[in-house]
DNA sequence: CTCCCTATTGTCCTTCAGTCCAATAGCTAT
DNA sequence: ATAGCTATTGGACTGAAGGACAATAGGGAG
């Protein structure tokens, strides 16, 4: 049976976290939290960035860390599943939606609102590996195998000179690949390459 | 009372589907779908990708799409969410999950697996914009306010020409700012830049 | 056999990027 | 008055990036 904990700080709380969670404890020291963190969901409310440190300390062990935050946004939320959480939504969140949560979360699974998901998935620029699957980007599928090597090589950072040492060729074959890609998905630079391949 | 319907081909079906949804349809021909999509929860399976397009028309009437596939990939999750799809998950999936995916779609919310999620998140370049909050990445507060915008600009894909015109500075103020992020933030090129205000 | 595509490579060139020297000026705090 | 920071700018330099010429070779289709 899993027991909730909010941390948060006095003038900070819902009476829907008690509705959803009728044996949930509210601390707002640190030295209130138990020493074993088995089948514990802490709702963590983030007053202030020092807090983020113990997000993964205390995801690694065992407990389930669900930030809670005043204002939702999708920067914020990509550092705090980053350092280990299983959610991310407002404070003020509705006792339907903070079940939902402690349900999706004790399944294994990552909370994250539709809105913040949508943002992170449309202002991504994406450069995700395609494992397992011969699924590519479809900007990416009028590219030859070799030339998307080198694409995502160059996406990740690298210098025509380690793309060469990498793929083992010469920067000179590297470089006649690249300005075939530049042609075929119309970019001026590698830097556009970039940006075009995460879909924008 | 949502009603689910199962859009597969004849060999695709799992009998987690009907233990999860009793009364769910699965049909294989879509002249068997009705025309009132209002209260219709769909659960497509991704045969081919002639399917995406009707995504977004499902969507824009009121129905409710779930994408099953066989395997799953963040490149074509963010893609079905792209198009309007409020969740994607593996056609095998437990009956749990697939009542829990109901319950999160039902109440607004999105479904991607917690995986898919993470992946989305750390390999993400971000270029998102910090709307309605003084919140930035954290990254990017030890910038002065000019190191800052320079730095955007760069992100987007600009060259120190197009910044300095833009910024009405000379391109080697431009060169002095960008050399004064590199220093700060221990990236090497515009390249690596853009990764790392991605949060990589 | 011919043609086309892909992969690879070379030489040479211009432009861009980034660094290393240097400097001035305004603002704020001491 | 002085020091430190930010913003701005110049000149000079090296290396990287990208393009324009060119070429060979293998494989597949007609």
């Amino acid at each position: 049976m899993i027991q909730d904990i909010f941390i948060t700080q006095a003038n900070v709380i819902s009476p829907r976290w008690q509705q959803a969670f009728p044996h949930a404890k509210i601390i707002v020291r640190m030295d209130e939290l138990p020493s074993d963190f088995t089948d514990i969901m802490l709702w963590v409310f983030l007053a202030d960035v020092s807090l983020l440190k113990n997000i993964t300390a205390w995801a690694a062990v065992g407990a389930r860390v669900v930030v809670l935050t005043k204002i939702e946004n999708p920067i914020q939320a990509k550092q705090v599943i980053e350092l280990g959480a299983h959610g991310y939504l407002h404070y003020l969140a509705a006792e339907q939606v903070l079940t939902q949560v402690s349900q999706v979360v004790q399944l294994g699974g990552l909370w994250l609102g539709a809105d913040l998901i949508r943002q992170l998935v449309f202002s991504t620029a994406n450069t995700l590996q395609v494992t397992h699957t011969t699924q590519t980007i479809p900007v990416l599928h009028i590219l030859t195998l070799r030339e998307k090597s080198v694409a995502e090589a160059v996406a990740a950072g690298k210098t025509n000179k380690e793309v060469a040492r990498d793929l083992d060729i010469t920067e000179r074959t590297v470089k006649a690949h690249l300005s075939a890609v530049f042609e075929k998905l119309n970019v001026r630079d590698r830097l556009q390459l970039v940006l075009v391949m995460s879909g924008k």
